[in-house]
DNA sequence: GTGAAAGCGCTAACAC
DNA sequence: GTGTTAGCGCTTTCAC
């Protein structure tokens, strides 16, 4: 059978297009009973309307790309990340009736602005959802506002005054993650640092700074330590933190990685988790839960990061103005084993 | 600056719209002259052509869609192969100048079919390709044949003949892996089956049959376990195997995560991989390079399969008319350290 | 080799 | 409330 037209529709039920239209864009001013016999028809064609004129009619792609860093095959902890995202991205697209598009971008590299120009003008995205890292990557900020193309920018680093940006409360579940360390019992509490060009990370920082002093403890250089978030240099400085003479009871890195690289060295040197030693982490990647000791860890809200920048994107178009705030979506405490109250 | 349409560009060169839209189709019949003419004009009002209305007056939606099974919030292991598979499918796309999209799908639930359906019916996508597991599911099979809709199934189990799949030669590839290990002096090789309604896995035994065969050694039913291709079932069988009066030397599991029960046990039990035992898999997962000692495994294939997937799509399009042969892909063995020769 | 005209199936703007 | 009329920016068909 040949797809049924909104003419057909239209004959069927003994009306205009227009009115077919209305009804099938849910728009005002159409009668109870008009509208049901419009949808009778609609029903009895099994009709759908075509997105391909609709989008040139409405100048309205009703796609939404979801930009992130390029995976490099086999880099391995973004792919929880990246379908974390996806799957929010998609939740949304689903609710509004628009189509995602993925579209992974190597930022390092020529032709990113070519890339990405091409991309832009050939699809016409309705809006773009662009991730952490990249949405803190000038370059690739740039390019796609010069396109006029409303963009949503998920955990931005520097925010530039431009409220079009999700992120979540980093500072602050940090801040949480320290006081339900510091009610366990624990005073001597490390924190393992992540990347130094990682924005999230430095907030985690600040959070931990903050969790001492509001828990009455008293910040302790010796207890501080350096990462760049791979598992290899949380297992140096869980080294270096566990050679103290006045060991830290609870160690708090500022990835999940990092905390791994802790748990397998304090497996190592036979320090016991979390009986001697509390471990926490941030991020809630696969590997908190498959882990032994399961770690204790901060969820990072993406799904919901991602949904909530769709959402926005989709909002704003519909209502024709940008959205005047951004969305914070809080992260979440995850209690697993890897932390116990403080023993004597 | 309001975009360029095809008429800006027929004026500025001189010629008729048809003209341009040759040159930008590549379609035969122009004069190398004239294409010059239009590649300046193209070139200097940067026009791209409208998408929607490309697709519009062609039919074509210049769509491919991924569908692969859901991966409800966090199931593991899955993210690794699905974004395998999209950055295959995405760079196939990419070259054809398609877009991508995905479409995650709960097959078991009511609406599947109706979900499909309107789906496939909005976007009207030139194509589909269908991840296993989905490619066994009749009922998913069966609904978007019913549209028409260009299918090529991945890893299907049973072909029913039709030829429009791709495939990894998991039988071949398995005996291979069993021969090497052979290779390396052992006699003893055990094998742990995966989950039996998993049609790759069954193959995999079939390739260790064919190794052992091949290698001159006879299968014994005491080196053969059961599991289903979970980690706590690769621990209960290497646990049964290990048991043994006369030790295997070497395990070889259907997939990853059971050959990482077999480390982990192994571990506990204070038998040192590679040096008293090996340990094989089968997938090449990310946790493959995360272990330790490393994974020795085959590589599935998967970003491979689904570009040849893509491109099966597209080429039958192309030339309108259908694959008449399916596709396969061999997977290739990563030796890593958890297989040495045989101590003595 | 090149071009003119007729749609593709819808939405927008406005009339009624 | 509902209908009419123009396009949207391309591809297709067929004429030249």
């Amino acid at each position: 059978m040949p797809k049924a037209t909104i003419d057909d529709v239209a004959k069927l039920a003994g009306l205009s297009i227009k009115t077919v239209s209305r009804v099938v864009n849910r728009e005002p001013n159409v009668r109870e009973q008009t509208r049901e016999k419009v949808e009778k028809a609609i029903a009895r064609l099994n009709y759908r309307p075509n997105k391909a004129a609709q989008n040139l009619a409405s100048h309205h792609s009703h796609l939404i790309v979801l930009i992130y860093d390029d995976p490099s095959a086999y880099e391995i902890p973004s792919a929880g990340f990246i379908i974390r995202m996806q799957e929010g991205a998609l939740r949304a697209c689903r609710m509004a009736n628009y189509e995602l598009l993925i579209h992974p971008c190597r930022y390092r590299g020529k032709n990113v602005v070519a890339e990405l120009n091409a991309m832009i003008e050939q699809v016409r995205p309705d809006g773009i959802v662009l991730a952490a890292p990249l949405s803190n990557v000038r370059r690739v900020v740039q390019t796609i506002e010069a396109t006029g193309t409303p963009l949503v920018r998920v955990s931005p680093g520097k925010t530039n005054g431009n409220p079009l940006y999700v992120a979540t409360n980093d500072r602050e579940i940090s801040s949480e993650m320290t006081r339900y360390l510091a009610s366990l019992g624990h005073r001597r509490i490390a924190f393992i640092k992540g990347h130094p060009g990682h924005k999230a990370v430095g907030s985690r920082y600040q959070g931990y700074l903050d969790g001492l002093e509001q828990s009455g403890l008293e910040v302790c250089d010796e207890l501080i330590a350096k990462g760049d978030n791979s598992v290899r240099s949380g297992e140096a400085a869980a080294l270096e933190l566990l050679k103290r003479r006045d060991l830290p009871t609870a160690i708090f890195a500022a990835n999940d990685d990092m905390a791994a690289g802790v748990m397998r060295v304090a497996d190592r040197l036979g320090i016991k988790v979390p009986d001697q030693l509390s471990v926490a982490g941030c991020d809630d990647i696969a590997l908190a839960q498959q882990i032994y000791p399961t770690l204790t860890t901060i969820n990072q809200p993406l799904s919901q990061m991602a949904e909530a920048a769709v959402l926005m994107l989709i909002e704003s178009q519909r209502k024709k103005k940008k959205p005047d705030s951004p969305t914070v979506v809080p992260g979440t405490l995850k209690v697993r084993e890897s932390t116990a109250a403080r023993e004597d």
